[in-house]
DNA sequence: GATTGATCCGTAAACGTTTACGAGATTATA
DNA sequence: TATAATCTCGTAAACGTTTACGGATCAATC
């Protein structure tokens, strides 16, 4: 005998009481709650996920879909991590599981999600790494399953999303850029097939506008997203015949190879060439000169991300009544050194 | 009709024909099995998780449990998704799913296991951070759950594990840095209900008394391991009375803040000190002077972490049939300048 | 032509829950 | 006291699979 029988047998009482009681419903006796719930705690029972899942048609689970490339791992450990933290924390408010569902860069990530989904493994999905045209969002859309992605896709709004504010980030940085008379804005960015790197350059190029600086796409440099990339970008633009004055950058660890390339050309940010980071991290913290960069509570915008998925949950429709989110997240601005004393 | 039921109508053919269909079974005309698998395509159709593991008795998912509070996010050294990277594709290959199971540190870690582990949402479980006195170890070992934890217990070689070779990183180290005439090598640790700092405290003491040089408890630094705990270390250094000549560290991120710590009072490591590392990591590479440490694939280390669960299931010991592991995963030296030049 | 064997497929039970339904016991109301 | 209302609990169906079992068909063998 085992799960709930060997329980209600344990009790002698039925297996329909003994759930009853462990679920809250109001149809059981107080008395008998408490003994069941001694028991169970006693034998260590807990519930069948799968006997339950398949009776209720809803798990319990909200899948957070992550990539896990060599590369992609050997950098991005803590955003992530502070963001599982966040969503964790907001989801078991309302008694919800979080897993976390590595995908190799082997595998398609459309027909990853589709496997997932189609399991019905989790009762919502949380996506990261948008694409600008990704597959996924399409078929979730289509399978009706509750879902948000960290990051817009080219899709716009058809779908929910919560978004760092690219444009918000390029207006502070170009502004506070040209208050120091600089024009030759140079740019390193990811390549455009993801969408942040798209959203980003339109921005700074609607910066640039506002200001009445003509884009210039020679000052756009495609990086990868990671320290070496930072290095290559510094690189590419020490051997520019028109050395832009300035530099900004759309991914944290690039500023340490910035750093690392502009150290060995016996250049130093701040005094020869203006640079402002990205995100501040627990490296970026320690640079120096201090780096110029912005500010984000990964848990604040986990906790975001998961409310905002809860949100396009009907059992959650009377908590989060908001419907559809299409949020841009701010970030503050650090000061550093990285970006000042050149026009002085 | 859903599910299964659908395609069989859809078909004119009996749902157990569909499932032994799906699932290679042999007893099935190669004829219809193509029809099956193709209309299964065409409809987009994928068993679902909870009714398959229900009949099973088993999901086909293994669990890696891992910690997500907001400190050890911040101060995340880009261990886990190279971790994950290297799990996940092995499993992969025997049609295993990797989900990662984020316990916030809010919750007991014990208790946790045990809600996953009794819902029966995992077939079999890899804890990190393992702690010198681990309950969830007791509660596995108890339970029946094919499990392994990366890092040892104090409980020793009565549950399967894998840990980095401390030992080999104490005796390496130490060798070099007595090789260069150093004796009073100072060390900085975790607290030791942290296993990995009691285990490396141990195996440092040992090599010291194999070069006949007594252990000095003075000189071992407790540290938190982050970059802030590598300032503090060294600053704590800096202001002993009869300054070590030499420092190792057990975490990488450590070695960014004792750089710091050092270069604020004009001291550089490999000339007025030695450092050697941990783990070598994107930042380390790029330190000035050149870190000194020891290197560790991370994806080599998930698909051993893998294959040694797999090992102790019984699924598969076929294919795995050493049985429970207690492996050492050796770290290779990699040679920099911080522990070099002093006494030349 | 009867028997056997092989091949293929349908039937139904089982996995562990939750929950609609109804029955019995108890209390309140008339 | 009869009736209604309330409280508590047991019964059984249902969720979507997999798989043991047996039946039907057909070819091969004697």
């Amino acid at each position: 005998m085992k799960g709930i029988r060997r329980l209600a047998q344990h009790l002698n009482v039925s297996i329909g009481t003994v759930s009853r009681a462990l679920n809250g419903k109001p149809d059981v006796n107080e008395e008998t709650r408490k003994r069941v719930l001694a028991a169970a705690a006693e034998l260590g029972y807990v519930p069948n996920q799968s006997g339950r899942a398949l009776r209720k048609g809803s798990t319990g689970v909200i899948g957070l879909m992550m990539e896990t490339s060599p590369e992609t791992a050997a950098n991005s450990d803590n955003f992530f991590l502070g963001l599982m933290d966040g969503v964790q924390g907001a989801l078991a408010r309302h008694n919800l599981d979080l897993v976390v569902l590595p995908c190799s860069t082997d595998e398609n990530p459309a027909s990853y999600v589709q496997r997932i989904v189609g399991r019905r493994l989790v009762d919502a999905m949380i996506l990261t790494s948008t694409q600008r045209h990704d597959e996924r969002l399409d078929f979730l859309s289509r399978s009706k399953i509750p879902f948000i992605s960290l990051g817009r896709s080219g899709a716009g709004d058809s779908h929910p999303w919560i978004d760092l504010d690219f444009e918000g980030v390029a207006n502070l940085g170009v502004d506070r850029l040209v208050a120091q008379s600089h024009s030759r804005i140079a740019v390193a960015v990811p390549p455009s097939d993801i969408n942040l790197g798209f959203v980003f350059l339109e921005a700074y190029k609607a910066a640039l506008q506002r200001h009445g600086i003509p884009f210039d796409p020679d000052l756009v440099i495609h990086a990868k997203s990671s320290e070496q990339g930072g290095y290559l970008a510094a690189d590419q633009l020490l051997r520019m015949p028109n050395r832009p004055t300035a530099l900004m950058l759309v991914y944290e660890l690039m500023a340490i190879g910035v750093y690392r390339r502009l150290n060995e050309a016996k250049l130093q940010a701040g005094r020869d060439i203006a640079v402002i980071g990205f995100r501040e991290s627990p490296q970026s913290r320690f640079l120096s000169p201090t780096l110029t960069c912005f500010r984000l509570s990964l848990q604040a915008l986990g906790i975001a991300v998961a409310e905002s998925l809860l949100a396009t949950m009907p059992e959650f429709q009377a908590l989060y009544p908001q419907g559809e989110v299409h949020m841009l997240w701010p970030l503050e601005l650090v000061e550093g050194e990285s970006d000042t004393g050149l026009h002085r």
